[in-house]
Order: structure tokens, then C-alpha cells, then sequence
DNA sequence: CCTGAGACTGACCGTTTGGTCAAACATCAA
DNA sequence: TTGATGTTTGACCAAACGGTCAGTCTCAGG
């Protein structure tokens, strides 16, 4: 017995559960959980059902492996910005980093949003936990900026909401981005400029002193 | 035979029609389509699956009806913005009223975001249609303002774009938003106020003139 | 060559799911 | 009361689903 689901060891072990992974995340981004079936995984994957079972314990099992992983990444872009940084800038900078997320990783974009839209069965503790403290730890550092009169004083929270929504959406409703643009666009590049624009006049510090064009 | 999928005529097939569509929507917006089943559709309307495929030929056919009725709904709030009116202030209540759908009707918001999250399968032609170009001559009008130095001259798409994002956001996540803020909040209310207040800023003509405080 | 652990598969199972159907029930005008 | 029409249901079905299992194949180490 070499119970992968413990131990991946063997280099076709590592090799096929990350196959799997992969192919997981094409299935599961794109018809939910429950819109998912193993024998699209195992198509996609280019195994057969139960070998897929041979390498995780359930359906379940890989969903989760994948949020689980998933967790951390999404919560990197946050993580770097840098209290001793230029306000402006490191906000500037958390935005295009983000923007790139969804460029980069829209099926990743679309499992997370897929899972909260579900009440977020599985990811209740992770969001309540880690994701909030995180969120709380930056939105204290930004609302310090703004006390500072460094950048104009917004709510923190719902800044960093803003971000995330202006964001995910270009990922997450990419289809209706591109129908209503039309041909000849390229969604991501006209969204990068957009919301710089966008973040540095809301967040020009009130001084009088408009930013130049 | 009475045929109550193309003449809901009397009394009784309007009403269970009705409790039927309430019903799934709950359902739908929050499972997705292929995580809803029939039996909790029925369960929720207080109905026996058989009967409730008397009143509509199959479970697809709920959701079409769902979705059908929903884009006109959807698009009322943009299809108010006069031309004629004040540009900020036009703007302004289209963000109002945005904001208020997604307190208001936030499985409609759901349901919405399921179907284009997963590629629109059912909504594809509604939306490079009816959508499309009321988005088109919506953006002419506020490309009109911005040509004009009424308001700031950013693009129009992805002005409406970001107002979708925002506003929907708070309907969408709701859970995430709830989490992070926690409790003793509420998120509509703060989120209108803070988008007044980014929409102005954004929106300010750039005549050297900031909004007063 | 053999051996044995690891990798893989076809056949199968129980459950769930969307949907059907014949029969029963309700309602009401004649 | 009768009959006709509209409404409701229990029993059922075929397909799809997640998952199991006995057994086969592969291949490196001895």
C-alpha cells in the first residue's frame, strides 16, 4: 500500500496527481462543485475513473485540495503590500498585481467565486479566519495612511473590496466583458489603465493638489 | 388538456407558477443550475415533483423562465439614465439604483452571476444583443458628457463595467463581505456611501475644480 | 529469470436524478 | 347526479452519478 493521498512519493505519483489537479480545475472552474462529474475530471485528465480514485480518496477530496492551495495565492498580492512602501504606489502596485491574477489565473478567479456564491460551504473557516485577520491587519495600515493625510481617507474595508470586485470581475464575467466590448479588445490592458486611473483620483490626498494628467 | 406551459389562464396555474419560480429561484441562485435538483425546487414550493413538472416541462425550462424575465429587470436601471439629465447625477442614481437591486433582489444578482460565471450557455444571444447595445448607446451618451467636460472623459465601457462590478459585488459575496466585516455592519449602507463618494471623485470634471468636502 | 509493490482497469453497485404515466381526486356547469 | 375538464400523486423508469473491488499489468531490484 502506498497511500498516495499521504504520501505522494514516486515522481508519477506527484506527475499524475498533478494532471489531475489540473484537469480538475478546467471541470470544476467552469461547472461549479456540483456541476462536476469524476468521468469529466478523468477525460480531461486522460485517465480512467478509478484510477483517478487511485490517486484521491473522493471528489470531494480534489475540490478541497485545490481551495486549499488555492488559499494562499489568492491572499499573496494582499500580503505584499508594504507598510513602509509609498501609499499610493503600494496600493497602485496591490491593483496591478491583482489585475494580473485575473488575467493569469481567471479559472482560479472563477473557482473561488464559484465557491463563495455557494455560501462558501468550504471555506467558511479560511475566510473567517486567515483571509479576515489579514484583510483587518492591511486595512488598519491604509487607514493610517489616510489619517496621515498620505491618501485621501476612505473606508479601508471597502476599499479593498473595491479592488477585489473591480479585479475579479474581469476574470469572473469575462464572457460578458468581451460580448459587450466586442471584437478588437483586450479586456485586461484597457482594465490595467482604467482602474489606475480610476485608484489615483479616489485616492489623491484632498490637499487641493490634483495628481497631473 | 390545458397546456399550462404555453397558456397559464386560470387563477390556480398563475399561482402555483408563481410559488414555483420563487421557489427555484431560492434554489437556483443558491446552487447553480446543475446544483439544484427538482425534488428541492418542489420541497421549496410546497409541491410534489410531479406536479411541478405539470406547470413546466422540465427543470431546464424553469431556469429559462427564470433567466428570461430577469434581463429586463436587470437592465432597467440603465435604461433610465436620461441623456438629458444632470451627467454626475445621472451617473450617481444608476449607482443608487444598482446598489439597491443587489440589496434587494440578491438571488436574482446570484442567478445572474451563475450563468455567466459558467459562459452564459443560456444567455449568450441576450447578451451580445439586447445588453450589448443598450451598453453601447449608454456609453455614447457618457462619452457625449466626457467630450463635453461635464464630467471627467474616462472610457464609458468600462465606467459601466466597474459600476456592474461594485455594486454586484455586495450581492454576490455577500458572505465574504459579511465575514470580513464582521458583525455590526451593514454592507449596503456603507457600500452606498462609499461608492458616492469614489463615483465623485472619479467623475469630477477636471477643470482644476475639486467637489467640496 | 523471478518477485512483489505500485499502477491501472473493466465490471459492477447503490443512490440520485430528471422525467413519465396511469390512475385518482377536485371542481363545476349542465 | 353526471360527465368533462383541470389538478395532483404514488409508483415507476432509464440514465448518470460517485464510488468499490477483484484482478491484471508494469517494472525495478534481486
Amino acid at each position: 500500500m502506498s497511500d498516495p493521498n499521504t504520501r505522494p512519493n514516486s515522481r508519477i505519483q506527484r506527475q499524475n496527481r498533478e494532471v489531475i489537479l489540473e484537469a480538475a480545475l478546467d471541470v470544476f472552474s467552469a461547472h461549479g462543485f456540483r456541476g462536476a462529474t469524476l468521468d469529466q475530471i478523468a477525460a480531461a485528465a486522460g485517465l480512467s475513473k478509478p484510477n483517478v480514485l487511485y490517486y484521491f480518496a473522493s471528489k470531494e477530496a480534489i475540490h478541497l485540495d485545490l481551495l486549499s492551495g488555492l488559499m494562499d495565492s489568492w491572499l499573496a498580492p494582499l500580503r505584499a503590500l508594504d507598510p513602509a512602501g509609498d501609499p499610493m504606489e503600494e496600493i497602485l502596485d496591490y491593483v496591478r498585481r491583482k489585475i494580473e491574477m485575473s488575467r493569469d489565473y481567471p479559472r482560479e478567479s472563477r473557482l473561488f467565486a464559484n465557491e463563495i456564491l455557494q455560501g462558501a460551504p468550504r471555506m467558511a473557516e479560511a475566510i473567517e479566519g486567515e483571509l479576515k485577520s489579514l484583510v483587518d491587519e492591511k486595512a488598519a495600515v491604509i487607514r493610517g495612511w489616510g489619517a496621515e493625510g498620505r491618501i485621501a481617507a476612505v473606508d479601508p474595508h471597502h476599499l479593498i473590496f473595491s479592488i477585489w470586485a473591480l479585479t475579479q470581475h474581469y476574470a469572473d464575467f469575462d464572457v460578458q466583458v468581451r460580448a459587450v466590448l466586442g471584437p478588437g479588445h483586450d479586456p485586461f490592458a484597457e482594465a490595467g489603465q482604467f482602474l489606475e486611473g480610476l485608484f489615483t483620483r479616489l485616492l489623491a490626498p484632498a490637499t487641493g493638489q490634483m495628481p497631473e494628467a
